[in-house]
DNA sequence: CCTACCGATCGGTAGG
DNA sequence: CCTACCGATCGGTAGG
């Protein structure tokens, strides 16, 4: 179990320990706000062994923002290949499989906070963009495949809906109400008023 | 002019322009990522200095959170006295207000973001929401005020509201719209399904 | 509001 | 992945 030839899936396994609390810690308390030390101790660590894993703590960050990103690509698009092909129920099933993923317990919320591009600048800052935006695309495609008036913004359609659905975040208290009711809530105010057929 | 007399109105000047260079300094770097001596190099002091005008970093932040919060709620205020007695076209007046303080050059749209909730704890973490509170419920009033169909939630709906508009200030590039169009843009969106009236 | 300084903590590294 | 350590920076203070 323990031979030399296993040091390899056992140095991901500390890898996945360290991107985790580390997403668990940068989400609580911000990038600025976590010290290697804090993420080596989560994981039972000393602070130095962390650079074996990764370069710099820059590194470690755009690597959970990557892990994140994917995280909730993957769940977004799972959903969409089980919903049906009526356009608002494609959105609807994006964004409570959105919503869901944003607050689950694992710690990736942070993909879409804000704050993870303050104070970042330069290649990191538009590395993290980058990685952002390929999942907004998918909104954007999903958008364009709604029926809208022509007086209606599709761009702002977006990122209303995407907005609505971000702050939940920052007031969501588990037992009051499901993700699922509020994710369809949410969508509903949109579609109320935009979707001709008037479901 | 430099009479020791002065030396109260002057020191009021010097924390003027702290709270002004602290906000800037939270906003862009946040609140970890700012020191003590960022923000007295922006003002021409030295790092030791800042204690005379506040005890702590923390009694610092709380005191730039408060103006923040005390200019957008005096800019909503101002608008609403200047608005007609239409539920909706008062929420919309608040709904522009509160986006363009928020984007405004002074650099207290931090009082929103809820990186600064993230890492702080007990008092601190108390007494900057119970500022928030009271800004915010001058929003439930005029959604209280709307008339409103039984399957719409308010509260869903005040806080699909502010998410929107809260979360332009993460897309927002001056040039390509004004402030006021994009909020009277989001505010109809959600007009447009819940106005029984469909202006 | 400056001088001069404190102990603590930071991200990171060399060598094993 | 640990040992042992680096220089830099942090929030904060005593005394003037």
């Amino acid at each position: 179990m323990d031979h030399p030839k296993q040091v390899s899936p056992r140095s991901h396994n500390r890898r996945r320990q360290l991107l985790d609390a580390a997403a668990h810690l940068f989400t609580s308390s911000g990038y600025a706000g976590t010290s290697i030390r804090d993420i080596a101790t989560m994981v039972g660590m000393l602070p130095g062994s962390i650079y074996y894993h990764f370069k710099s703590k820059e590194e470690l960050l755009l690597a959970v923002h990557e892990e994140g990103v994917s995280n909730i690509f993957q769940s977004v698009r799972t959903a969409l290949e089980q919903s049906d092909d009526d356009p608002w129920s494609r959105l609807e099933a994006a964004c409570r499989a959105h919503l869901n993923a944003l607050c689950s317990s694992s710690h990736y919320a942070m993909i879409v906070t804000p704050e993870f591009l303050r104070g970042f600048e330069g290649d990191l800052r538009a590395q993290i963009i980058a990685q952002r935006d390929r999942y907004e695309d998918m909104f954007r495609k999903l958008i364009d495949d709604l029926p809208l008036a022509d007086d209606v913004n599709p761009n702002y359609l977006r990122l209303g809906l995407l907005g609505s659905l971000n702050w939940v975040t920052t007031w969501y208290r588990p037992g009051t109400d499901t993700l699922d009711n509020i994710a369809v809530a949410l969508v509903n105010m949109f579609r109320r008023g935009l979707d001709p057929r008037q479901t």
